[in-house]
Parts: C-alpha cells; sequence; structure tokens
DNA sequence: TATGAATGAGTCTTCATTCAT
DNA sequence: GATGAATGAAGACTCATTCAT
C-alpha cells in the first residue's frame, strides 16, 4: 500500500490575537471564515468590505478585529481552511480502496466532484491568491504541491513494475491536479454547449486516463 | 481542408472618447496598454492606481482619461489587445501545414509556448476577469469560444473519417485550449521540480496526444 | 377658528446611514446643518468643499460621511432643518391671536423678520434649490406650498363675510408668502438708499395690506 | 413728461482678448451667448462645463478662449446682454405712451410677460448671480438699481401732485420691480393652482396697483 | 485665427483600522 | 470580550485652462 499514513505535519501559520480563549477563537475564526465566503465568492476580495464580513458572520467589526490582524488575515483563514476540506475531500474520497487503478479514477473523480461542486470556492482561490501576503502564498503554495504529492504516489502506484520516468510521473500528477480547474474556468461555455455535467465530467476522465499513458517509457 | 480562410468579425466594443483624431488614439492607445501591462501583471488589477498605469504607460493622469472613460475600461483595452494576440500567434504558427496531425500538433505547441512566454501576462487574464464590466466579459468570453472553436476544427480534421463523438470533441477542444493554462497555475512548482521549460512542454503535447484519443467511439 | 391644531405630517426623507444610535444621529447632524450653514452662506453649495464643511461642524471628513451618504444630503438635511425654523418662527407669531386682521399682521411681520434675519440663509434656499436631488426638491416644494396654505388661510379668516374669488386668494397667499423675498433680493440697494430696516418692513406691511383688496369681488 | 431722452452710459466692462477684430468679437460673442444660455438654464453655471458651452456655441474650446479669459467671463456676458434685454423690452412697452396710469401698468404688464417669458433666464440670473465675480456683481446690481429707478419715476408721475414720501417712492418701485418674481418662484405651484398665467398676472396688476396706494401721505 | 490635445490641481468618496466605553 | 463610532489616508475622476500646430 503506498498510502503513507503518518499526517504530515504541514506548515503553518499562527495569527496572534488579543483573545485568549482558544475554543473562542476557533469558534468565531468558523463564524468569520463562513461569512468571507459567501461574501468573497460573490465579490472577490478587493470589493467585499471588512464590514460586509462582519455582517456575514454575524459579529461587528470591532469583534471582527479581535480575531484577526488584518484584512488579509481573513483571505488567509479562508485559503487554509478551504484547502484542508479539498484535500481532505479526495483522502476520503480514496479511503478504502487498493486497486491502484480504481484509487486513481476515484481520486480524479473526486477531484472533478468536489472542482464542480465548489466552482466559486475555487475561482476565488485562483483569482484571489495573488491578495495573499506574499508569506502566506508560500505556505498555500506548499499545501498545493503536497496535493500534488498524493497523484504522484497514485500514479506510481498505478504503473508499478513498469519501467517510468519520474519526470513524467511529476508532471502528470499536475496534470491530474489541475484539469480540473477546466471545469471552473470553462463553466459557462461548457454548460452551454454540453448540457450534461456528468457527461463532461466523464469524459474528462477518460481523457486523463488516456493521457497519462505517455509516462511509461518505451 | 477544414480552414476558413474568412476572417469572422468579431464582436467589439468602441470606446467613445472626447480625441477626434484615430491615430492619436491607436498611438496612446498603445502605449497605454504596454503600461498597463507593466503595472497590472505586477499588482492586479485593484492594487494598481490609475496614476500607476499613466506613469507608466508616459501619459499624465489627464491625458489617460483623454483616452478611456473609467479604469474598467483599461482592463478591457488590455483584454482585447492580448486576447488578439494570443489567436494570432496560433493562427500564424498553423498557417501553411497541411498535415491534420501536424497542423494539431503545431498549435499545441504553439499554445504552450504563448502561454509560457507570456505567463504573467495570461495570469493577470485569468485572475482579472472578475474586474471586467459585466458587458465586457460577455464580449471576451464570446471571443474565448472562438478560440476554442479554432481547436474543435483542427480535430475534426485530425479525426477525419473516423467515428466520432461531436460531444467529446468539444469538450476535446475545450481541455487542448485549457491545459497549458496548467504552465502558469504550477509555474512556481514546475520549475522547482522539472528543471527544463522544453520537456515541460514536450510532455504535455505528449499527455495531450494520447489524451485526445479518447474521443473516437469504439 | 382657523387655527388648526392638528400636526400636518409632511412628507419626510430618511437618510439611512451607518450609525445607529438616533441621538447621535441628532447631535452630530445639528453640528453638520451649523457648520453646513456657515460655508453655504459664504461660498454656495458648489464652492464648498465637504472638507470646508466638515472643519466647520467640528468633526472629520469620515465622521461626517458616517452622518449623510453625499454631499448632497448636506444640502437637503440644510433645506429640512431651515424650512421647519422658518413655519415653526411664523406659527409661534400668530398663536394666540385671535382677532383675523391681527393675526395676518402678526403673521407678514414675522416674516418679514424673519426673512431680515436670516437673509444669507434665505438667499442660500433659494439659490441653491437647483443643487438638491431631484427628489429632494419635491419634498422640499412641498413643504413651501403648506406654507403658503397658512396664508390661504389668513386671508380666508380675513375676508370672511365677504364674497372672494377663491382664486385671488391662492394667489394672494402666493405674494404675501413671498414679498420679503424683496427684502432678501434688493437688501444690497434698499440699505443704501433707505437706512432703517424697520420702515423697510412697515412698508411693506402696508403695501400688502394695500394690495389684497384686489380679492374681494365688488 | 418725467421720461429722460437722454441714454445714460451704463458702467461697463471690457473683458480684453487677443482677437483684435471687434466685429469677429461680436459675432462671436452673440453665439457665445446664445449657446451659453441654453446650457446654463439647463445646467446652472457649475455643472455646465466649458466644453458643452463651447459645442452650444458652434465653436471649439480653444477658439472660445479666444473671446473670453475665463469661465465667469461667459456669464458675465450672458448677464450683461440678457439685463439688457430686459430693460429695453420695458422701455420699448412704454414707448409713446403718455397717460401716468397707463404708463405705469404698462410697464407692470410688461415686466411681468417678460418675466413670464423668459422665466428660466430669469430664475438663472437670480440663482448664479453668486457666480459672478465680485466686481462684475457690483456692475449689474448697479444696472438693476437703474432697472428700478425707471419705476421710481413712473410712480412719480403717478402721483403727481399728491404729497408723496420720497422714500416710500423708493421702496414702492423696488416692490413693482419684484413682485414678478413670484411668478418664477412660484411658477410650479401656481401653474398647479391656478390654469391660467393670463389670471395670475392681471392678479397681480391689481394686486400691485392696490398695493400702492400705500405710497400718498394721508 | 482656429483647433483640439495635454495638463494637473482639486474633489468627493470609500474603507481598513483604531479605540474609548 | 464586544461594540460601533471616529479617523484620515488614498484613489478615481473632472474640467478649466494652456499651448503647439
Amino acid at each position: 500500500m503506498g498510502v503513507s499514513k503518518q499526517k504530515k505535519k504541514l506548515p503553518q501559520k499562527e495569527i496572534k490575537v488579543k483573545i485568549k480563549n482558544p475554543q473562542r477563537i476557533s469558534l468565531r475564526r468558523m463564524q468569520i471564515i463562513n461569512g468571507a465566503i459567501k461574501v468573497f465568492t460573490e465579490k472577490g476580495f478587493h470589493n467585499a468590505t471588512v464590514r460586509e464580513i462582519a455582517d456575514a458572520s454575524g459579529v461587528t467589526e470591532g469583534t471582527l478585529y479581535n480575531y484577526i490582524r488584518c484584512k488579509e488575515d481573513i483571505i488567509y483563514i479562508v485559503y487554509d481552511y478551504t484547502t484542508k476540506i479539498l484535500r481532505d475531500e479526495i483522502n476520503r474520497a480514496i479511503e478504502g480502496i487498493t486497486d491502484p487503478k480504481e484509487r486513481l479514477k476515484a481520486a480524479l473523480l473526486q477531484n472533478l466532484h468536489t472542482v464542480n461542486r465548489h466552482q466559486d470556492l475555487i475561482m476565488f482561490l485562483y483569482r484571489e491568491s495573488g491578495s495573499l501576503h506574499r508569506e502566506d502564498l508560500y505556505l498555500i503554495l506548499h499545501r498545493e504541491t503536497d496535493y500534488i504529492k498524493l497523484f504522484e504516489r497514485l500514479l506510481k502506484d498505478y504503473f508499478k513494475g513498469q519501467n517510468i520516468d519520474p519526470v513524467r510521473v511529476k508532471l502528470g500528477a499536475d496534470l491530474l491536479a489541475y484539469i480540473p480547474v477546466v471545469v471552473s474556468f470553462r463553466r459557462w461555455s461548457l454548460n452551454r454547449r454540453i448540457k450534461s455535467i456528468e457527461k463532461v465530467i466523464a469524459g474528462i476522465v477518460e481523457f486523463a486516463l488516456h493521457g497519462i499513458e505517455f509516462i511509461p517509457k518505451v
């Protein structure tokens, strides 16, 4: 089994605030994340005012600033939360599956469904990465790399026994991880031209499975 | 040969301004586009001030506003210009090639090289589409669809004689057009893990050519 | 007796702002009104900057915008306040007087004195009505009409028992209400040519009382 | 006959510009006046841009500035022209009439008709006097005083032989000259409440003729 | 003389952040 | 800890005026 069980310690940032009670912090942060997601997906980071986020979170502006230090902190905790969710969803999807091909397919499918379900959020993540503080961006990119490593492992298991080029595996992992992005970016047009989203997803899985056959050396 | 020679008339917007001399307008607009690209790719639309754009364009703020009506017009003319460039580059790349497979490969390669060369710009286009005025966004999305139709035609020629599913062709075209996006989004990571960009590009072409084999019905 | 006790509900506008505490709003609005009057009477609406108004009001620009939404709101609250004052002053002046002729004279005198005392303000009101938002202008004009109805009632009481033309009463009311305007408009010249303002006012009252004798039919 | 024939030399200002040919200046100034009146009566002085005035005048911005030195000069030449027109209209109206009462009535009627006909312009004159340069305002006010002196002479002739108070004559002249203003200011309301403007004008004349009877000493 | 492009000072308005209660 | 009022820096946009052609 190529799945490493140990939870890798992800690099993470502690946002220092005045509030002492950690449970209260967690609680309020969740409120803020949910409120912020609503506002951010609708208007983007720059067009969302702190006041709107506070309102959507059910706290006042003053209280909000007891749990963050600046507006950019909000986008960070949203990123932090969301990328964890995405990773967890895919991990849960392949949990218990042992056949490498099935694992890979399950991961691909889950990836596509996740992206499809959280389209607004995904778009937001891509769009607004530039709004993160530089150092936060690095943290998030690292986590993304981590996400891709998952696909690398799935591919290695899938091609176990064959003579494969590790560089191509790396690239393949990136492609598998990012192809679903097309669903986000092209949603507007795909919906107009292909009615069934299921057909789209099935097609992309086939495309991907054909595609990765470029990996094994001949 | 599936190459239509007729120049399709693309929907386009005329930005009405006070300046009368059209040559002046063209000249200044080019200055503004170049200046804006510099500033936008570095700081994004919202963090770029009109003054910065004016400075980078070599005109004063007042003059700038003689050639646009509002800040959003700037992003529109940048979009307008850039998407034209991308389309032209790919059209030029396949010009004169007759073999369908070679045409497809040439288009793919060009697409990847273009995206690679203009990475900052492409990232900017994806990120900031939300900053376009609604009606401008529609114009641009239409143009994008047009871009994808090109790949549709290439695929049809490629699979000529085979029994192909038109829906899959459509989807394939989207995938081919958008896979290069991965290069933009993953540049940071790919550069760290795979040294040669040429290798990355070659790999993606192979992946794509394998991938589209999902199109023909069996 | 023609004194209606019921307070007519005047159409009025609630300016929605972010501040929640209504007492705060009243307090600050009064500050703003006073500050604005100083600046407006001196420089007019267009030549007054929001910063000047804020300074004269003893608040910062930011705070000012917590109590209004736009510069035009300032002129509206000034209008709202001032027209109320004018109406109240005249109502107070005739309060308790029962003889119709005395009531009419008292009203005229008060009207003249009010206009004389608040000359700058009255001039400002006339000058800048065009700066009100269209819908606010209607509100104010309605209130003005209300003011004139007061004179209509006074005239009807004055001519009680005589055969009067209602159209002429209406016109007479307008004339009585507006003759004092001459004091505003001609102040500069009148002051130069007639030293005593009391003499001017007394003269106008006589003129008006003679004038309205055109009302009864013969 | 109390009518002095000599044309009093009115104080006037020469606006120094670069253009030499005086005929050309007159021609262009007339264009500008007509254009400016259109724009000013519609939008007021501050909301009218120099460009709009130039357009409405059929000249370019640059040319406009060959015939004026600043925007305020435009309002001055409009004032200059308009007040002359008004004075001329009233002078023409009483020309040839010898009976003092008829002369007075003719003047009043003309005054009312003039105000009624040029309502927008009159409103503009009152509203925007504050936009004149201080020294220009004085020039215009002097001319206005001149206009009132006309009514003074008419009143003196009207009450010839009676024992009249010169101060009351002065005041009466002011009132006669300014009562028509009510027509401007109350147009909105008067139109709604009294259908016929002729009836309004006739009423005001009666009111005025009754009113001035306060002048003779008893 | 006529033109119309260039200029930049000036204004309204927003909003992240702070702080007294 | 929570509240919400106060702050002021910053930014988009306008437009009277100038000037080279």
